[in-house]
Formats: structure tokens, sequence, C-alpha cells
DNA sequence: CGATTTTGACCTGCGC
DNA sequence: GCGCAGGTCAAAATCG
């Protein structure tokens, strides 16, 4: 495959337009054939300078990033026939259009069910020739229309580019520079981020915004005083910088649990507060993780889909979510911020809250509940909570030791901090395609070193914070 | 010797 | 278009 010659792309176009960049490697030049037989220039000695172990890796990472693709064609084509099948069959019998149904993943049955409901309703057969004719253009600017009048093109379309979101996800974090680079006018897919941006926006246009086909991140603040934080996943770093605003550095690290895993995650020590250790989790591993995290995994990614997913009637607290909440069953009080700014929507859970930052909070929640800040647009109106509506002084007291224990133990659980932080770096997995059969992927153990910095700084238009907590003992 | 970390260069998006 | 900041790459250095 050419992804192989791609990676010899030493010295790309960039590189080139760069008049002075000065290279390290400027001593001789030869032209390899690049990506798409393209011939690009690779500036190499001429005794090559790479180490036979750097090669031995970009082969690996090669033939990882060739599995992907290979197993997300068979996947999206399997998924294409299936659906296929399944659309002739609901075509002679509009029974088996319940049946399609089902077939979709939840979050697609979901949105299907508010789209297609209506259609079904007065379902009228719709043209053969429209629907699977992808190319025909839309005559209207109403596009709910448009899907009403075709539900079932919309659900294939819906479940090929589920995929395909899926797979411009896990390539999106490997290759987003390379691919944007390479690609360039090459056509074919856009894996780069702002590619991916573009389909979300299209999204947006085509179909109801799906934040969670975003590249959404996870972010965990807990107070940690110790060099490493232990998560399950064995981590490399690649990078660090010093991020503006903040004496600390942030350390970027990518899974290699697995090769080609596309999960990376930033560590970075608040400025204002050193003890406090923020690590955000980005991308979806694509290898099974210690069962150990898989408790919290499950957990966190219910918090987060449902966060994602603007649900505002959803209650942990409600029995009926139980199951999706081991983890505030047993740790019922953690803050949780989203923020819905683009390009990643960042969700924040915050560990490192005192029992009485909480019941304030709690107390005040009016004023707690998503609120707009100044200069911020995006409102998301997102609540949730598993405590009553409301908490007062009396009620305070009554929860007030048992708020206590928790919250300190959650400070003090360096387990749970770590389970919790293995788990978030699943969710993504969990939240952009749970309903592709994926499994939860939870971190164990990492090593990573202290000393790093403040939150994450995101470039927020918008923020809220939502209560994720739970009265239940 | 393989794996990991370090670190400067580079790329890209965004705001002005 | 330019500059800035965040993020990534990859060769070299270091570690075990």
């Amino acid at each position: 495959m050419d992804a192989v010659i791609r990676e010899f792309d030493f010295f790309s176009a960039n590189h080139q337009d760069k008049k002075d960049a000065p290279s390290k490697v400027d001593a001789g030049s030869k032209e390899l054939l690049g990506r798409n037989n393209v011939r690009q220039r690779c500036k190499i000695d001429e005794q090559p300078v790479i180490q036979l172990s750097t090669l031995r890796v970009k082969v690996e990472k090669i033939k990882e990033e060739n599995r992907n693709l290979v197993g997300m064609l068979d996947r999206a084509t399997k998924k294409y026939k299936d659906l296929e099948r399944h659309l002739r069959l609901a075509m002679e019998q509009p029974a088996a259009a319940a049946h399609i149904n089902n077939y979709l993943p939840k979050e697609e049955r979901n949105e299907m069910d508010g789209l297609s409901q209506p259609s079904r309703q007065s379902i009228e057969p719709v043209p053969s020739t429209s629907m699977l004719d992808i190319n025909e253009p839309s005559h209207s600017d109403d596009k709910t229309n448009e899907r009403v009048a075709s539900p079932e093109k919309n659900m294939m379309e819906a479940a090929i580019s589920k995929e395909m979101d899926h797979h411009d996800h896990m390539t999106n974090i490997v290759g987003r520079k390379r691919m944007s680079r390479d690609d360039e006018g090459v056509g074919g897919v856009d894996y780069t981020s702002k590619g991916n941006q573009g389909a979300g926006a299209k999204n947006s246009e085509d179909n109801m915004p799906d934040v969670s086909s975003q590249k959404a991140r996870v972010s965990i603040r807990a107070r940690s005083d110790a060099p490493l934080m232990i998560d399950g996943c064995q981590w490399r770093k690649y990078g660090q910088k010093m991020a503006k605003g903040n004496p600390c550095p942030r350390a970027y690290y990518r899974c290699t649990m697995a090769t080609g895993c596309p999960v990376r995650k930033q560590v970075q020590r608040c400025a204002e507060d050193m003890s406090i250790l923020t690590t955000t989790y980005e991308g979806n591993h694509n290898h099974p993780l210690p069962p150990a995290a898989t408790f919290m995994a499950s957990t966190t990614s219910a918090a987060v889909s449902m966060l994602l997913s603007g649900s505002t009637t959803s209650n942990i607290n409600d029995p009926s979510n139980s199951g999706l909440f081991p983890l505030m069953s047993k740790y019922p009080y953690t803050i949780a911020t989203l923020s819905t700014s683009a390009p990643h929507p960042t969700i924040t859970l915050d560990l490192t809250h005192t029992p009485n930052e909480h019941n304030m909070q709690l107390i005040q929640r009016p004023s707690f509940v998503p609120q707009q800040l100044p200069g911020h647009h995006h409102h998301h109106p997102l609540y949730m909570s598993s405590m009553p509506p409301t908490l007062f002084p009396e009620e305070k007291g009554k929860h007030q030791s048992m708020v206590d224990m928790v919250t300190a133990a959650i400070a003090t659980d360096h387990n749970f901090t770590a389970a919790l932080a293995a788990a978030a770096s699943s969710i993504m997995r969990a939240t952009q395609s749970n309903s592709h059969g994926g499994h939860h992927t939870t971190s164990s153990s990492s090593k990573m070193p202290a000393g790093l910095g403040p939150p994450t700084h995101h470039k927020d238009r918008s923020s809220l914070s939502t209560v994720i907590s739970n009265g239940r003992k």
C-alpha cells in the first residue's frame, strides 16, 4: 500500500516551501516515490540517519494502520450489504422497517425516531429512484423534509457515514497531519481534523447536530502529588510544550498498548494549584483494555454520552439508569463541566472539589445550573443530577457526613482517580461508537510525570457546569 | 539493543 | 497575510 511509501515522506512539499527552514538532514536529497505515485522530495543523508528501531516502529505503525483500514472497509461493506438487504425487505413488507430501525445503533435509532417517525406514520411509498440515489440533488432547503421524504436513504447514509466517521476519527488522530499534507488535492476522504470538522459542519446541515461525532475529549482534574499516574494503559510521550499562561509544561502521550492505537492524552499541572493534575484523553482505543477499568468506563461513558447527547431528562438517580452509572452509585459527587466549544467538546470531571464546595454548589443549584458566561454563545441546555431537585440545609446535614466521606474518598482514592482516568481514555469510543458494538476500553497503568501543568487551555466560547451526583448510598 | 524520552522544528488553525 | 499558540513529528539521547 502506498501508506508504506508515504512513511518515507520525511521531507514533504511543505518542507520544501519553507525556504529558510533549516533542516537537520539537509546534506543530500533524494526523490522518493511518494503517496499516490507522486514524486516527492525526500531529503536524506548520503548515509541514512534513521535508526533501525525507528524504521521498525514505522513499519509496524503502517501495518496496523492498513489493518485498520481494511477492517473499516470490511465493516462498512458488511453494513452496507446488511442495510441493503433489510431495505429490500422493508420495501417488500413495511413491517420489516422496524427491523431496520432495530439494526441501527441506538444513537441513530434515536435520531431516526425523531425524524422518521412522522414519515412512518404517513408512510408514503418513496419513489425507488430516490431511495438510494445519493447523488440526487436536494431540491429543498428543508433538510428535515428531505429526510422525511426518504428515511431509508438517510438510515443507510447514516450507518455508512457513521462507520466512516468512526474511521475518520481514528485516522484523524494518527495521521491527521500526514494525511492533510499528503491527501491535499488528491481527492478521496478528507481525514484531516478540519475535514472532520467540516464533516461535522456538514452534518449539522444535512442531519441533526451530532456532538458525538465530533472529536470529543475527556479531561480529568485530580489532586495527585505522585509523579506518575497509573491508569492502566501504556503511554509513550511524544511531545512537550509550554502552554501559554502556565509555567508547567504540557506533555503529550499516545497509547502504546497496541500498535496504531490512536488514543492520546495530555497531562498538565494546574498553574494555580500545582497539586492538581489535569489529564485529557482523546480518541478511541483500538484494543481491549484490562477489565478492571470496565466498571469505571461504563459509568463515565454513560455520563459523557448523556452529557454529549444534551439530555435534559436523564437522571442518574433514576433507578432505571442505575445500571449505567455504577460509578456514581459508588462515588456520588463529581463535578463535570462540559465545554461545547469547537473543535473539541470537552468534558471535565473535576475531582478536586472539597465537600463544602460540593454542598455549596448543590445548594445554590439555581445559579449553578448552566449559565451563560460572558462572551459565550453556545448555550447547551444540559443539566444532569441525581440529587433531589433542591438540597436544603436540613438535607444538607443529612447528607453531610456521607458527602464528606465520599468526597474525601474521591480525593484520596488514587485507585478511583486512576480508574476514572483509565475509563475516560476510552470514553470517546463509547460515545462515538457505542453502537458499533465497540467494547469499552479501560486504561490501566501508565507512567506519567508529575510536574505537568494546569487545566488544558481550551478556547472555550461556551461552557457549562453540570453536577453529576447521586444521593444514593 | 529495543523502548522511551527529549527537544527543536514544523504544521495548522485561528484571530487580528 | 501575518503572527501566535497548540499540537505533532522525528532524530538524537537516554534508559533499562
